[in-house]
DNA sequence: GGAAAGAGAGGACATTTGACGCGATTTTTA
DNA sequence: TAAAAATCGCGTCAAATGTCCTCTCTTTCC
């Protein structure tokens, strides 16, 4: 499970054994099975998470039950609740498995003591979330401006890999729109 | 107009006088009248701003024109596009004046040499940047789970001091719902 | 292996939303 | 100060979208 990550960590900075070593010895392996859960609306999320395996989701439930996904999280990707684990107040989201996965976790304590340790993995932690930016700001474009039928042909172009393994009406609690609309868009790129 | 944003910065960092006279040094002022602009799409947005009086819009035009608001920057916030100013490619967005306005600008260059020689400063851009996700991924919520009427309602109290300065058609753009719609939420409350 | 749950299409209908245009008022600008 | 532009509410109509439902097929789980 660790070396999914040392493989990945490797080819994207330049630590040394010694750096990866520490970074191992406070690593949390963990199996989560499909429909687990990791964080629950009203807990402090306590990890920084790496998905070496499998599949995540990050959501909100609103008071009627229904469920926004913020996030989808397959193997290669980072995942957490960033405002409850920076300031340890209770989360809003929900993290939970959609696919047997296998995560590697560290507590805020320990992802601190690396990265007062480990400068490069200090000045990567900050490139990606630099990126995490753009992305995210990418997608308040997309949400506020494109059409239901553009959104999700974007996610599909851009997800393609999370399109071929979730349910579409996950996809389209991700875009905002209903399962119905998608339907829709479907049935007409059919035909067309 | 670098008076306001010393008194800014010194509230929230512990910067010594010698590294506030390096910053100043480095810095632009410039004064922008209403409706002028700071940066059209296809260029490449070289500056970092910070706007110590007035009022910025950060948007982005479609192909039909319409245009959709990314981001209001009122006095003391900054504001620049992060992608393009990162890896110096043309920006998708543009950045012009709601109101006359003074802004303190520094080059990428500059201020990568501040980033370097000042670490409470460089310290301060990475709370900035993390608390700025904060608030991005919150707003991805609410654009795919709220009702206009809710991000109406939000808008309001997330941003009064914006609400009163803009006119209504730019909330629209900024929540993604059209004037119509807002036109129509706002004679509801009225009755109501 | 069989029951239960999940997924997705699609019909019917109501509601929401948007596009367009008009007119009144305010603000801007020359 | 007068003309031009911007703002905003509103009416109408059409289109898009959502809710609720059923039906079928697949997947999951004892």
């Amino acid at each position: 499970m660790f070396a999914e990550f040392e493989t990945f960590i490797r080819e994207r900075t330049d630590l040394s054994d010694a750096d990866i070593e520490v970074i191992r010895s406070l690593a949390i392996e963990k199996i989560v099975r499909k429909k687990e859960s990791l964080l629950h609306a009203g807990e402090v999320c306590r990890y920084k998470m790496f998905v070496s395996k499998g599949l995540l989701r990050t959501f909100c439930t609103k008071e009627d039950g229904s469920d926004y996904i913020l996030q989808f999280s397959p193997e290669n990707s980072w995942t957490t609740d960033p405002e409850s684990f920076d300031k340890l107040i209770p989360s809003v989201c929900n993290i939970d498995a959609l696919e047997y996965s296998e995560v590697i976790m560290w507590t805020k304590e320990d992802f601190n003591y690396l990265f007062a340790n480990i400068p490069g993995l200090k000045a990567y932690t900050q490139k990606l979330i630099v990126q995490n930016m753009y992305v995210v700001r990418q997608r308040v474009l997309s949400v506020i401006s494109s059409t239901p039928e553009e959104k999700y042909d974007e996610f599909i172009k851009n997800y393609p890999n999370v399109f071929a393994r979730v349910p579409l009406h996950m996809v389209a609690s991700y875009l905002g729109v209903s399962t119905k609309t998608l339907s829709r868009i479907r049935h007409a790129q059919l035909v067309r």
